[in-house]
DNA sequence: ACGATTTGTTGAAAGGTTTCAATCTTGTGA
DNA sequence: TCACAAGATTGAAACCTTTCAACAAATCGT
């Protein structure tokens, strides 16, 4: 057992050419089974665990595939990074994730530090699609796909859900439950994924003919549970009159929270206010009061991403292509009662 | 912009030797302003990005730690690596994760791929700590921390949370709260944190002087909401007597499940059945009744974690720890009603 | 104006692997 | 027994960077 043996140790110790060790890893069948034992015998009793830096530096080719995460507690991107995660193996790549948590800084010195690694392929969910980094990196040849999010440009893949679709089966879930008087509760209004769903949302109610004034708006400054509940309250001290019968989530963290706000203060769901949230976490089902929510094929969207950036990477003749996938809306308790 | 410039271009594109650049990139000091930037010029000119397997070979440090875990889509791991990533962030290194869905081969695909490339440490929530992959990883001399494990011998580091005294809290809430018939819902058996909470549930018990037979088991398979929604039912089957006024769960996602069941029901929390998780996830407090759970420090537990294995990694002198972290239990209204 | 110091730059070596043309061995057919 | 093919092994070059001793130029004190 030596501290960092190398094939020339493992040379030395088997009596044979560095080039014959060489083949012994990568192409065992080119040399003898007498030699090639002798060979394996060495490189275990040396203890020897072959350099991927000097294998990569010669060879050119790595084996690996990274997805920088915008927020790793969130479990629809674990969900996505699932679905990765199961291509990439099936490529026999190995997956390494990175956590931005919401910062661009982070975010890029991840990136730069894939880009230094000549990684295969990078999939991320960016904090700003918009970033100037991404298109250069893509334009220096390192395969990117940005994972559900959309640019107008086509400067790169991109796998997304189509966002004002599901605003629109929420809302016409909830006209098709006879309310005439429902809140869209979400924000900032920067995220794209906000203003698309409330998007959607105008649109269907529009479609039906009602007032404008009575899809209420309930603006939030972010996406959580403790959002939710704020939103809860502020539902609770309107008059009965303007009070709406409905709320439209913009995910479904924001639900849970305006559900245990409503129950908390001793109402029912549906029967009080009907609830409708976004993304169909684990948790939305295991909610108190099922939760009916518009469902995003997570892992489908992952495993897609994978795909595009190993034709990226592979196929010469690639050309990069906006993948947009359907929602659905998967109705239960908390509308149905 | 050449399609993979290195040094050399940069070099001759700038007018100066190759050490010249190789001096810009790492001791941007010793060389005069002026040609620091010319040389900078032609990097950005020709789109030079550093080759990081070449850097790594020569200088032979890597800049990157590493955390393979058990289950990305568990909340309790992400913020475990969530505490990792902001040590690691501290000591300028980047944090890789990798997922190992419970799988050992995975597992060990992931170890032997960051022994190659040679990390600074590697972190790890292992599916079997007593695997000889693990030993043989750290006598070659990589650094390893186990986490949220823990195993008889001391051949590494690692740090976990206390679970006997976790089971123990909270046995002794709910004696406190005057419950004499209780139910551990929880397995399987074969994993040593369900083992280890349910000897300190029995510790408690049988200190307070009751009969053994009225700490009931539910023995569930696996430790998810459906589980838990399962040992629900059981529990609803029992005869009156029989049936136990409070339930102590081996971790979160089986008491969300089993109070579900029980509002589902029709039933009362507490006042039919108090429950206590485990973990204490952010879903614990926001579940429809909030729910008493025991919490476990998973940010400061990665944090440890990850100052273990730097320490390993730079100090000489370094002799492996194990470090146990204390829980703490919350209550909250699923206990007091 | 001279030697001593500081500052900036250079060129070659080294790091561990893979690749490939060249060489050596062995076995086959005539 | 010989020519030849097939199979096994070798040795050197290449991949790109960092490092460091050596050199050149500029600056300083006297």
């Amino acid at each position: 057992m030596v501290r960092n043996a190398s094939v020339k140790d493992v040379a030395a110790a088997a009596g044979v050419s560095l080039g014959t060790v060489s083949n012994v890893l990568n192409r065992p069948d080119r040399v003898s089974p007498d030699t090639r034992e002798r060979v394996q015998r060495a490189m275990t009793e040396l203890g020897f665990v072959r350099n991927e830096s000097a294998r990569q530096l010669r060879a050119g080719t790595s084996r690996t595939l990274a997805y920088v995460m915008l927020d790793a507690s969130n479990p629809f991107f674990t969900d996505v990074a699932a679905g990765i995660d199961v291509a990439a193996e099936a490529a026999d790549l190995s997956l390494m994730l990175f956590n931005s948590r919401n910062s661009s800084d982070r975010e890029h010195s991840h990136l730069a530090l894939l880009e230094q690694q000549r990684v295969q392929g990078v999939l991320v969910t960016p904090v700003d699609p918009d970033s100037a980094a991404l298109d250069e990196l893509a334009q220096r040849g390192t395969p990117v796909v940005v994972v559900d999010r959309t640019r107008a440009d086509q400067s790169f893949c991109s796998v997304a859900v189509d966002d004002v679709l599901g605003g629109r089966l929420a809302i016409e879930h909830l006209l098709d439950r006879g309310h005439v008087r429902v809140a869209f509760v979400g924000g900032p209004a920067t995220l794209g994924q906000v203003r698309d769903r409330r998007q959607g949302a105008r649109a269907a109610w529009k479609a039906a003919g009602l007032p404008r004034e009575d899809l209420v708006e309930i603006a939030t400054t972010g996406l959580d549970v403790a959002q939710g509940r704020e939103a809860g309250q502020r539902l609770a001290g309107m008059t009965a009159k303007r009070r709406p019968t409905a709320a439209f989530c913009a995910n479904d963290l924001v639900a849970l929270g305006l559900l245990q706000q409503v129950i908390g203060a001793g109402q029912h769901v549906p029967d009080d206010l009907a609830i409708v949230g976004y993304d169909d976490i684990e948790f939305a089902a295991a909610a108190a009061v099922p939760l009916t929510s518009v469902r995003q094929p997570r892992q489908e969207l992952g495993r897609t991403a994978a795909e595009l950036v190993l034709d990226e990477a592979t196929n010469p003749a690639h050309d990069h292509r906006q993948v947009l996938f359907t929602p659905e809306l998967v109705a239960r308790a908390s509308t149905l009662g």
